[in-house]
DNA sequence: CGGCCGATTATCT
DNA sequence: GATAATCGGCCGG
């Protein structure tokens, strides 16, 4: 397997949104792999983009979507969840791949240890807080550096996929956000099957 | 399976 | 002071 440059997350949100599905996200949990098939993910792109958080400008909170691509943009909301994006773009321009939803490959049995009130199922690591939960990241991943060959949290290039197998529909959540925003399809789901699939 | 609702706090206005 | 890129439990069918 070999780790996704930073080349590949200096392109707008929408094609890296594309791009990591089918990809390995493996974060390294004191040694052990805990890895999963990405299955779903959103486009958050610019300021205009009325969805993503840098349309309240430059903060504390937003900055890191401004600087390097290729870093962990990871956030908490209703109180308690923490939510793992990749910045993309470029330096300058604020926009985001927000990751949804995995498949576990590798380290269940730690995963499992991560999510102890909720028995292991299909639908295990299928919200971008469950993954989150189940991969023990939080605030601490912050700005980390997605392509750090040592790093703890890293994304493997995947399986190239045709786009019979993409679904593209509105994202999730946007209750607030006006239109066209709240409705533009720049969430990106694998069909069921795509990844036993050839 | 689908809809409703409470939890809980960082961040911004 | 209001809101939130959500989750899980509880309800009814």
């Amino acid at each position: 397997m070999s780790i996704i440059q930073r080349d590949f997350y200096s392109r707008p949100a929408l094609a890296v949104a594309r791009d990591l599905l089918g990809c390995r996200l493996v974060r390294t949990q004191s040694g052990t792999r805990l890895a999963g098939l990405i299955l779903e993910t959103e486009a958050y792109q610019g300021e205009e983009d009325l969805a993503c958080h840098a349309s309240a400008g430059k903060t504390p909170r937003t900055s890191v979507m401004y600087e390097e691509p290729g870093h962990a943009y990871v956030y908490f909301t209703y109180g308690m969840h923490w939510l793992l994006n990749a910045v993309t773009d470029g330096t300058g321009a604020p926009a985001a791949v927000l990751i949804r939803a995995i498949l576990p490959v590798e380290g269940l049995a730690v995963m499992a240890r991560n999510r102890p009130y909720q028995a292991m199922r299909s639908g295990w690591t299928d919200g971008p807080a469950k993954l989150t939960q189940a991969l023990a990241i939080n605030g601490a991943f912050n700005r980390l550096d997605l392509c750090d060959e040592v790093g703890e949290l890293i994304i493997e290039h995947g399986k190239q996929l045709s786009d019979d197998w993409i679904e593209q529909t509105p994202r999730i959540g946007l209750n607030t956000v006006p239109e066209p925003w709240r409705s533009l399809p720049w969430r990106f789901t694998l069909r069921k099957g795509a990844i036993n699939a050839h």
